[in-house]
DNA sequence: TATTTACGATACTCACAAGTTTCGAAAATT
DNA sequence: AATTTTCGAAACTTGTGAGTATCGTAAATA
C-alpha cells in the first residue's frame, strides 16, 4: 500500500536534497507530546523544534502556521484509534467500547483532547479540525453498529442514535473536562448500563 | 440584609475618596459581556477597562489580575440563576430543568461557559473557580432533589446520584462544547427520557 | 562538478497583552 | 482649608510567542 509519502517519493522527486521524513514524523511526534504535557497555546513553535532536534525554519518550509501542524498530528494519531467493538452482543460492545475509551482518555492521550476542545472555543480552524477528523468519524462508526443493533430490535426503534451516541459519550468527556468527579472504568460501566436501560426500553 | 459593600462603608470607611462601587460593577459586568463576546484570552484588561468606561489602574487597584476580575464576575452571574424545580413531579423537574438550562446555555450566556472551560484547561486557578462556583453548587441543589426523588422511590435506588446527574448533564455540556450538532429543546426533551427512562429502572 | 533544494542554527521583526507608573482632578474626612 | 484616597487617562515596561530572514552546510540530480 502507498502512503502520501512514497506518491511524494515517486511523482515530486526533483534534483535537490529531498524532505526529510524522519524529521517529518519527529515534529508530528513532539508536537502531540507537548500539546498533551503543556496545552496548545504552550506548546511553542520553538518547543516543538527543540523537542524534534529540528529547526523552526523546517516546521515553516512544510506548514503554514503552528494549528496546521498540530492538526496534522492530530490525523496521524486517529487513523491508529482502536475500532467499535461489533461482536453481535449489544451489551458487551457498548461496555468494552467505553472502557477502551476511558483508558485512552485517562491515558497519555486524555490532555490532547482537552487541549483540543479547549483551542477550538477560540480558534474556529481547530474546531472544524476536531469535528472533522475525530468527532465525526468516530460517531459515523459507532452510529453503524448501533443501526445493526436497531434493525435487529435490539434497541428501540423510537430512540434518534445521533442522540444516543451523545448520550453514552458525553457524560465521559463531561467528565474529562470539568474534572468534578474521577474518569474510571467504574464510572464507564454505570454510564453504559444506565444508557442500554435507557436505549433498549425507550418510548 | 448587608452586603460586602455595605459592611464596607460602615467598617472600612476612611478618610479619602471611597471606593466607586457603580465601577466596581461596570467592571463586572464589562468582563462578563467580553468574555462571552471574545473568549477568555482576547478579552483584555484594556477592553475590559473602555467598555466599564473606567481605567485600567482601577482594575488592578482592586483586583491582583485579570482571572481574578472574571472570576468574580461568574460568582455574581451564578447567584442570580434559577433553582433546580421541585414540584413533586420528577419527570416533570427533570424535563423544566433541561429546558431552562438549554435555553440559558443557547442564549447570551452559553459562550461564558465554553471560555470557562477552555480557560480551566490551562488555568488551574480558573479551573477550581469553574468547579466550586458553577459545578459542585448546582450539583448539590440537583442532588438534593434527585435524593428526594430516590426516598420515594420513583427513582431507583440503585442508581448513583453523582454519575445519574452525569448522564443528564453531560450531553448538553457535550454538544455545547463539541458542536457537532445543534443544541435545542428537542434535544433536551429526548436526553431527559431516555436517562429517566435509564434511571428509573435501574438494575 | 555544478546546480538545486532542504537542512539546522540563530538572530530578528512584529504584534499583542499583562501589569506598572505617573499625574492631575474629584470626592471624601478632619 | 488641609489631608487622604480614589478616580480616569495615558505613557510605559516587560514578557512572550508567531512567523521571517540569513547563512553555511548536507544531500540529492544532471
Amino acid at each position: 500500500m502507498l502512503g502520501k509519502e512514497d506518491l511524494y517519493e515517486i511523482s515530486q522527486r526533483g534534483r535537490g536534497r529531498p524532505r526529510d521524513e524522519l524529521a517529518r514524523q519527529r515534529i508530528l511526534d513532539s508536537a502531540l507530546a507537548l500539546v498533551e504535557q503543556v496545552g496548545f497555546a504552550s506548546a511553542t513553535t520553538d518547543a516543538i523544534a527543540d523537542r524534534a532536534g529540528a529547526s523552526k525554519s523546517t516546521i515553516y518550509r512544510w506548514w503554514p502556521n503552528k494549528a496546521a501542524v498540530v492538526i496534522e498530528a492530530l490525523q496521524d494519531q486517529v487513523s491508529q484509534e482502536q475500532p467499535f467493538p461489533n461482536t453481535g452482543n449489544l451489551r458487551q460492545d457498548i461496555h468494552q467500547q467505553l472502557q477502551n475509551f476511558i483508558a485512552f482518555l485517562t491515558g497519555r492521550r486524555g490532555r490532547l483532547f482537552m487541549a483540543f476542545i479547549a483551542a477550538a472555543q477560540s480558534d474556529p480552524e481547530v474546531a472544524e479540525a476536531f469535528r472533522e477528523l475525530w468527532i465525526k468519524p468516530r460517531r459515523r462508526e459507532a452510529r453503524h453498529v448501533l443501526e445493526r443493533y436497531q434493525r435487529e430490535g435490539l434497541l428501540s426503534g423510537n430512540a434518534d442514535l445521533g442522540t444516543a451516541l451523545d448520550l453514552i459519550y458525553g457524560p465521559i468527556y463531561f467528565r474529562l473536562l470539568a474534572g468534578h468527579a474521577p474518569l474510571n472504568p467504574e464510572f464507564g460501566r454505570m454510564i453504559a448500563d444506565l444508557a442500554l436501560n435507557g436505549l433498549m426500553t425507550f418510548k
